[in-house]
DNA sequence: AAAAAAGGCAACCGCCTATTC
DNA sequence: TGAATAGGCGGTTGCCTTTTT
């Protein structure tokens, strides 16, 4: 929908004293998008001075927070990620900055709109058998999808060999602290190096490197879910805890 | 096929805390 | 030490899309 349009609704895509409010333009994007990578994030009151934009500071750190930030991670909320939700949830409440730590490129904004439409929707339906029934069958529909989605993109990753997987910890020793021991332990664990049975094992520790931002293959998308499972790979907690914190350089969760 | 209802999500608001001066 | 400013968080709103009737 262009500016126009949204500026022709009802106070939404207005000017308030100087600032824009509403959906953000891909000029604007563009815009906050230069300014991140010139001045860094931070200093969000100097955007509108040192960029041009008219948007005030937290519009723009919501934006950027939010939608533009390079490590996201775009699509739906896997049935994983939803269980860790549900769990934290319970834990801790509407803590959603908190709970969002603990999903690698998911934001608190994303996690409080997902619990609020799939879980609290369905808390109150108890009243309601029909309701509920329904939104059990979507949601089963929906995670059967998901899965078969995971299933393709798992059979895609395992096509990957040993040899591509080392000469990618080589390419980012230099900005991960943490892979050269994860290089090291793969070393100690395959001498060998080849690809076949490690297969297994390499599909969870690729993820968690090729999901960093700044990965070469970052836009691939790829799955985070087996660094989930990391505690089944063979027993190597050290190199476990490697990967982990390579990709997890934010996350909440003590994996090790 | 059309209208109504529900779902989904980006964005805003107000409050609170941390930091700076 | 207190005021001003910036940043962060949770709650809420509003609009578009999808599903249901």
């Amino acid at each position: 929908m262009s500016w126009g349009v949204m500026a022709g609704n009802l106070g939404w895509g207005v000017i308030e004293e100087g600032w824009r409010k509403g959906p953000w333009t891909a000029e604007e994007d563009s815009l906050l998008i230069e300014y991140v990578k010139l001045h860094g994030e931070g200093r969000w009151n100097s955007v509108s001075r040192l960029s041009g934009l008219k948007r005030n500071g937290k519009s723009s750190r919501l934006r950027w927070v939010n939608y533009l930030r390079p490590d996201l991670k775009r699509g739906q909320i896997t049935p994983h990620e939803e269980n860790i939700i549900l769990e934290l949830h319970a834990k801790w409440g509407n803590r959603w900055s908190t709970i969002a730590r603990s999903l690698p490129g998911r934001t608190d904004n994303e996690v409080k709109n997902y619990w609020r439409t799939h879980f609290k929707k369905r808390a109150n339906s108890k009243s309601s058998p029909d309701a509920n029934e329904k939104a059990k069958a979507r949601m089963l529909k929906r995670q059967q999808f998901q899965q078969k989605q995971q299933q393709q993109q798992q059979q895609r990753m395992n096509r990957l060999d040993m040899k591509k997987f080392m000469s990618l910890l080589d390419e980012s020793e230099n900005r991960v602290p943490y892979l050269p021991q994860a290089k090291q332990d793969m070393v100690t664990l395959y001498p060998n190096n080849t690809a076949g049975e490690e297969q297994d094992f390499l599909y969870p520790l690729f993820n968690g490197y090729m999901s960093l931002p700044e990965a070469p293959n970052h836009e691939e998308n790829i799955l985070w879910d087996g660094l989930w499972n990391l505690d089944d790979i063979h027993g190597n907690w050290s190199l476990a805890c490697a990967a982990n914190k390579a990709g997890l350089h934010t996350l909440a969760t003590p994996f090790c």
